[in-house]
DNA sequence: TATTTTTTCAAACAAGCGTTTTAATGATTG
DNA sequence: CAATCATTAAAACGCTTGTTTGAAAAAATA
């Protein structure tokens, strides 16, 4: 009457897209020693081997669902910065398009996921805390080239600024970004209830702005004192 | 010759202060999760049950271990509010004073703690990203009233804005500041070796200037997308 | 249909975990 | 000195961890 008779309605995804997933889900929850093998078996509906027979270890598990996720998001952000280089004539994007640019990617990703809307948050923050060896290579596998081309597109946006300055308050600009993510769950308590963990778009816009003025007036104002 | 006879140079402090500074390092490092009993008692130079007895379980060491090194701070955050309360005659203090009141003690902490300057830094840092639950309600005891206090003291100094958008600026001070604490020691790797994490110092100016300004900023421009 | 390959499953492995126990030590007090 | 206390020490307790194993089941190929 309503499912078609082949499939039961829910199709099940394969293993290993479940065991990823699960993956996701508790990395972001617990880190990544509070993660273990079983229960991802158990929260992906799987045997205890399926994890170790399709990825090998721990690590390869883990490491996969980072890429997977983090990837995407950094093809966004060069493509929002090409968009804009484009929409000037090619002249250097402004303050405010490169901070866009750098995490509207990300508040997008966590509007998308409409489930648990604040995991990838979670997970994004972990990544920067988990000091765990073979995550600190991961990253500088995959943020370090990016953070370079972030600080070549603010030194043509800042031309008089020394250039360790845009590094200090890039770092600082990245820092708060991450910080906001990872309270981002926080938000109610924090607030005393004023604010509310669902309105996600306009925590990402009030950040954008926060951090573009820190950097702008920061930047300006940074040799004196 | 050199050393008083009755003690050999090295007084030894005494177990429980070893336990607790253990701890403190081992928690910043790795986590709850990742910090171990076993390892304490090896970082302690202790034996594995004195952690038991001294302060009965892990869960009760770890909480030790932070309110003693969360409580101090809190003081002199009060303490620095005042001070700029009675300079001004009584009058609200700025927006530069009032964070510099927020941020500047966290920095004296971490210059104070010579050995491993950073420690302090990952420690705060873990504090907001742990999910353990005994945390969570640590943080809900020792950090909610002095949050109402400084969302008070920024309604005084911004009386025209709405006490929803200080709510929300000072969410994201808040998480900037614990970002860039958290990421402070990936500051050589993130800037390409330009900056070092010795200059804790600077940091902390760069970061109060920071936040500062995208929290003027922010909220003078926040209804207006 | 028969055969090969891929995937699942339950069980077991050694290692590490927090905690408890019991005995031995050290210091303090009578 | 004797006795009471606080502290340390080593060993063991169940329990959970990541990983491996070998057989059963399913899927794919011929």
């Amino acid at each position: 009457m309503i499912s078609s008779p082949p499939k039961p309605a829910k199709p099940k995804l394969s293993t290993r897209r479940r065991l990823i997933d699960a993956t996701a889900r508790l990395f972001a929850e617990h880190g990544y020693n509070g993660l273990t093998m079983r229960s991802v078996a158990q929260e992906a509906d799987a045997n205890l081997a399926a994890a170790n027979y399709h990825f090998g270890s721990k690590d390869a598990l883990v490491l996969e669902m980072l890429r997977e996720r983090i990837q995407p998001i950094n093809k966004r952000r060069i493509a929002l910065l090409d968009e804009a280089r484009l929409r000037n004539g090619n002249v250097a994007p402004s303050a405010h398009e490169i901070f866009h640019s750098l995490i509207f990617p990300i508040g997008e990703e966590i509007a998308r996921s409409s489930k648990s809307r604040w995991s990838l948050a979670q997970l994004v923050a972990r990544t920067f805390t988990e000091p765990v060896c073979f995550i600190e290579r991961m990253h500088q596998k995959f943020f370090s080239q990016i953070a370079k081309l972030y600080h070549r597109e603010l030194s043509l946006a800042f031309p008089n600024a020394p250039s360790k300055e845009i590094h200090w308050h890039l770092h600082l600009a990245v820092s708060s970004m991450l910080g906001a993510l990872a309270q981002h769950r926080r938000l109610r308590d924090f607030t005393d209830g004023v604010c509310s963990e669902e309105e996600v778009g306009e925590m990402i816009n009030r950040l954008i702005h926060f951090v573009t003025y820190g950097f702008i007036y920061g930047i300006n104002s940074s040799p004196t004192e």
